[in-house]
DNA sequence: GTAGGGTTAG
């Protein structure tokens, strides 16, 4: 009997007012049409019957608002969000019976909220709701833990749950592990997945994995991931993704073997991380293999512009070229990608024109792409073209100016040598100049030898961060330069004081599917002997073409034999050589470096490339240098 | 009704 008054709720309790004699001819059809609405839309004509649901005094079922209030967030507004949130209020007054705003109901508003990113109405909501179940506060969980920000208010809400008595659920758990930022916290929330024997959850596995990768602890990661006895799709993503931000790169391109060895296919998540590790570590070939697997996914921009940025990235600038123009959509990030791609590559004024295309028939450029633009101005010496974007950003573009691109002015000035006009820029800008700023003034007073005025900016550099070693580094290095070796020795001195290393200069080279690394003066690799012997060939014959070691590179006060030596030796050397004894004809050699690379070894590459007929590319942290015939993408100019 | 993985610059 309760059932069947559930179900007629006209018969249950009838109300003066209720007009259920009236409409009881209609009340069904117009019941059975909203539910149907809700079920497979359009949003519109669901939304459009509410009003008649309320006119009638018809009290629509909590399973079809809930499935209408899904439908909103994917195909609605908030306000049409809104319109449903003050229905079911208003409703819940107009028919006896049971409480119309049900829990069910209520949670959804809230994760509908939340999802429109009305976080602060999401959290009235739930704040005025009667009672609350783990869904309620899971929701708030994963809302907060997901905003940029917020993440310490999704951790207290985890802890209020609790002393509320409500025990939280793998949904729970998934969630809030997204929200530990610290070592402490997540080891503390991973003793309680533990403890509440949640461990073996798929999703809080992964969302572990993540949460320790994000944090850069590889190891724990990897240990979780390791434990695992049935994996899924989204696990092997995730032991991917983190290695391939960690930088480690080829540990993500063995993991990608691996799973596909298992027997899982990827999906677009995988290429994207797998084209991500490629992309650091200039593995051009596994990048090629991997496009493959892309042709499948036409229609994935993401996917694409990771694909683009890859090709960019690994100075395949053809292949980024054909792609971008084949791509079946291209947004403001492929449109960026493209132009900082270019600049990156010393191609500037192709950069610039890929811009003037995209202000004609491109979307809009956002503050990104304003930085690519302004460092193709930067490192072609576009001075006039440079201060014309700068100027006219706000204007031309509605974007106003931020720390990044006074940056970039900065280090435009400072690179065409106009260090007086970016100190005036420095001091005329309406903030605080900060680390970066100092640090791109201090690179530029290096690049022109100017030691007072580096000796300044470094000073400025340590009273923001006192254990900064870059800032001593290049600060000695341009003492070194100048050949000014008691003042080189004296920042030298504060370094080792503070008990710092120079971080070495490391050169990585692709060779099939293995990656090469090289440490200068380090003769580990086991094709060392030959390595020496091709890089002595190499010697004499760029020696007959001209070629002095510039020892004023080596940065230290020693004897100009030993200093040769140290030259001889730098990583990109090392790997050169080894490039050149592996070339396959018409394949450039392809060189990441982890350090900019020295005046002595780009003129010592110039001439390889030409003695040899090779292309060679270098790519170091900032940009690229193609080598071609004696001549190198940079003009020199870096 | 609630949960996990991916892009651009510096």
């Amino acid at each position: 009997m309760r059932s069947l008054l559930k179900r007629l709720p006209c018969l249950a309790a009838p109300r003066r007012g209720c007009r259920c004699l009236h409409s009881h001819s209609n009340r069904r059809p117009l019941l059975s049409t909203f539910s149907r609405l809700c079920d497979d839309g359009p949003l519109p004509a669901a939304l459009a019957l509410l009003p008649d649901l309320a006119a009638a005094g018809v009290r629509a079922d909590p399973v079809s608002l809930c499935r209408l209030i899904k439908l909103c967030v994917r195909h609605g507004t908030a306000s049409d969000g809104r319109l449903i949130h003050g229905h079911v209020s208003g409703a819940s007054n107009t028919v006896g019976g049971a409480p119309h705003n049900s829990l069910f109901v209520s949670n959804s508003l809230v994760s509908m909220y939340a999802k429109f990113g009305l976080l602060d109405d999401a959290l009235e909501l739930f704040g005025g709701m009667p009672q609350r179940n783990v869904v309620s506060w899971t929701t708030v969980v994963a809302a907060l833990a997901g905003a940029g920000g917020r993440k310490e208010e999704a951790l207290r809400f985890f802890v209020d749950m609790q002393r509320d008595g409500v025990a939280p659920n793998s949904y729970t758990y998934s969630s809030v592990l997204g929200a530990c930022g610290t070592p402490r916290v997540l080891a503390a929330v991973h003793a309680s997945v533990l403890k509440v024997g949640l461990d073996s959850d798929v999703f809080v596995r992964s969302s572990l994995i993540d949460a320790y990768m994000k944090l850069g602890d590889l190891d724990s990661g990897r240990k979780v991931f390791d434990e695992m006895v049935t994996r899924d799709l989204v696990v092997w993503n995730s032991i991917i993704a983190g290695f391939a931000q960690s930088g480690d790169g080829v540990g993500a391109v063995e993991l990608f073997m691996r799973m596909k060895e298992s027997g899982f296919s990827s999906n677009q998540g995988t290429l994207t991380s797998v084209l991500r590790a490629c992309t650091g570590m200039v593995m051009l070939e596994v990048g090629m293999q991997v496009h493959a697997h892309v042709l499948k996914y036409d229609r994935d921009l993401i996917l694409h512009n990771a694909l683009l940025d890859m090709y960019c990235k690994c100075g395949s600038l053809q292949d980024a070229d054909s792609l971008f123009k084949r791509m079946p959509q291209r947004d403001v990030i492929s449109w960026s990608t493209m132009v900082s791609g270019l600049a990156q590559n010393g191609r500037s004024t192709e950069a610039l024109k890929v811009f003037d295309l995209m202000r004609s028939e491109g979307p809009a450029p956002n503050r990104i792409t304003m930085v690519g633009v302004l460092f193709a101005c930067s490192h072609a010496g576009l001075v006039g073209d440079g201060w014309y974007y700068f100027r006219s950003m706000e204007k031309l573009f509605g974007i106003q100016p931020e720390r990044e691109h006074f940056n970039c002015m900065v280090d435009l000035l400072g690179r065409a040598g106009k260090l007086d006009g970016a100190v005036k820029f420095i001091s005329e800008m309406n903030f605080e100049p900060d680390l970066v700023i100092w640090r791109t003034l201090l690179g530029a007073c290096r690049m022109h030898k100017n030691a007072n005025l580096a000796a300044y900016a470094a000073r400025e550099i340590l009273k923001l961060e006192p254990e900064d070693q870059g800032a001593r580094i290049l600060l000695s290095n341009t003492y070194a330069d100048l050949r000014q070796w008691s003042d080189a020795e004296k920042s030298w001195k504060a370094m080792r004081h503070q008990g710092a290393k120079k971080e070495p200069g490391r050169s990585w080279i692709e060779l099939g599917k293995q990656v090469h690394v090289f440490i200068a003066g380090d003769f580990s690799h086991p094709c060392s002997a030959g390595i020496v012997q091709e890089l002595n060939r190499l010697i004499r014959r760029v020696t007959d073409l001209g070629y002095v070691p510039q020892t004023e590179f080596v940065l230290q006060d020693l004897e100009s034999e030993q200093k040769e030596d140290l030259l001889k030796y730098h990583s990109e050397k090392l790997a050169v050589a080894f490039g050149t004894m592996n070339s396959v004809e018409g394949k450039p050699v392809r060189i990441m470096k982890n350090l900019r690379i020295c005046g002595d070894c780009h003129s010592f590459v110039k001439l390889v490339s030409k003695s040899e007929g090779k292309v060679i590319i270098i790519r170091d942290p900032v940009r690229f240098h193609h080598f071609h015939d004696g001549v190198c993408s940079c003009g020199d100019y870096w």
